[in-house]
DNA sequence: CACATCATTTGACATAAGTCAAATTCGGTC
DNA sequence: GACCGAATTTGACTTATGTCAAATGATGTG
């Protein structure tokens, strides 16, 4: 993980290289890091800043549970009833459509794992949450959390916070759906989180990027 | 739009009919709405519900100005300094990759225009929002309103259901790229947002659905 | 170490979409 | 109503990707 050890953090992605060419995302650089990388800071800030009662408040709410490889942490038909901060392992999160699986996210170390309509709404959901090695998770429930954000305010804020950078996370996916043909969304994949692609099967980073298996592999052929 | 006048209203986003087969963020139906629409009603109870006070300190923040058609509300290098809700008119938000424009979002009436990472960070963007229509807008300085969301942590609130929701619809906006091809995001586009069709150009509607123009009247025309 | 199963790659062919150029249609102005 | 410029459509050709099937490689188990 990028920024240490500092208990909740969310959507550490780091930039590990650049792209082919210079992207829309990267443009307003500070302090030589990017958008992302510049939230993620001011995300650890934050939560850097938290009262010691606001953290033990949080702490004491929330568990630490296991799930095994392949084990599913949600299903669709159920709510997505907290969060999961990953402590130790890999997840993926995925829907299926048309007879096929779409994954939508990977959670690594220190990621915060959730379905966000099922969780924001506390609805049944249509999302997959599923381990993809041994897990280790400290889940936080959603009514407990909904009370503490009263109790802490800070907490509402760190809550904005999280949900506008999972936002502006979506916005680039967008950007590279919108604007990338197959071959470039790989190379931005492989550039900018080749753990990604070291630690996931080829079947589910398909899926990711919107591509065929054989697809995936005619392009990594050609590299 | 489609719940009336509540003042401050964000993505009125309705479901005019349904795309060529049922689709995932149509599963969890609740009172005959889909999910967006159901977080439109609870958004705009929310702003119905907000205290008279929050009402006034907000009215006495925000100020009405007017765009001519084409004039840009926001370019490259600016920071978007608040939020524009459209009282009247269309605009849109593109921006510029590889000489090539991609738009990203439409606003029609009660919508919220802002561009999320120039706004949350107050850094200089890479977007524009422009008017395609003679737009009258209530502008939100971003400083005043983050004083208000101290004051009033109803603001607070508010303002993270909206981020929730535009969350959301980018979520919805990736499922039609991941899994749609050029027709099938046009047929979408077309059952869920005929107001689109029928009043933008198409060139930015080709461009807000990631196909070329020329692609875009062969789709049409085998209709 | 052998074997079976799963993951990945490769071959062949079809379809969707992009690109470039030209033609047609539409809208605004005089 | 004519004219001009912009918007849209159509034709021809190229490239990217998907699909189906078969082959190969990798992993796990006995």
């Amino acid at each position: 993980m990028l920024y240490g050890n500092v208990g909740m953090n969310l959507y550490s992605r780091s930039r590990q290289g650049w792209p082919q060419r210079v992207v829309i995302f990267d443009h307003s650089e500070i302090g030589g890091l990017n958008l992302m990388e510049n939230y993620a800071v001011r995300l650890t800030a934050k939560i850097e800043s938290l009262t010691a009662q606001a953290r033990e408040a949080l702490a004491k709410v929330t568990i630490v549970r296991h799930f095994e490889r392949g084990e599913h942490m949600l299903s669709p038909g159920e709510v997505c009833r907290g969060s999961y901060w990953i402590q130790r392992g890999i997840a993926r999160k995925y829907y299926v459509n048309d007879d096929r699986e779409v994954t939508t996210e990977f959670f690594f170390d220190d990621d915060l794992a959730i379905s966000l309509q099922s969780y924001a709404l506390q609805t049944a959901g249509t999302e997959y949450i599923q381990a993809l090695t041994p897990l280790v998770v400290q889940f936080t429930p959603y009514p407990a959390f909904q009370e503490l954000k009263i109790r802490h305010p800070e907490l509402l804020e760190l809550d904005l916070m999280m949900t506008e950078y999972y936002a502006m996370w979506l916005e680039e996916r967008l950007f590279q759906f919108h604007t990338m043909d197959a071959t470039e969304r790989y190379a931005w994949l492989l550039n900018r989180e080749p753990h990604v692609v070291q630690q996931i099967a080829l079947t589910h980073i398909a899926s990711y990027l919107g591509v065929s298996l054989e697809t995936l592999s005619r392009i990594r052929a050609r590299r």
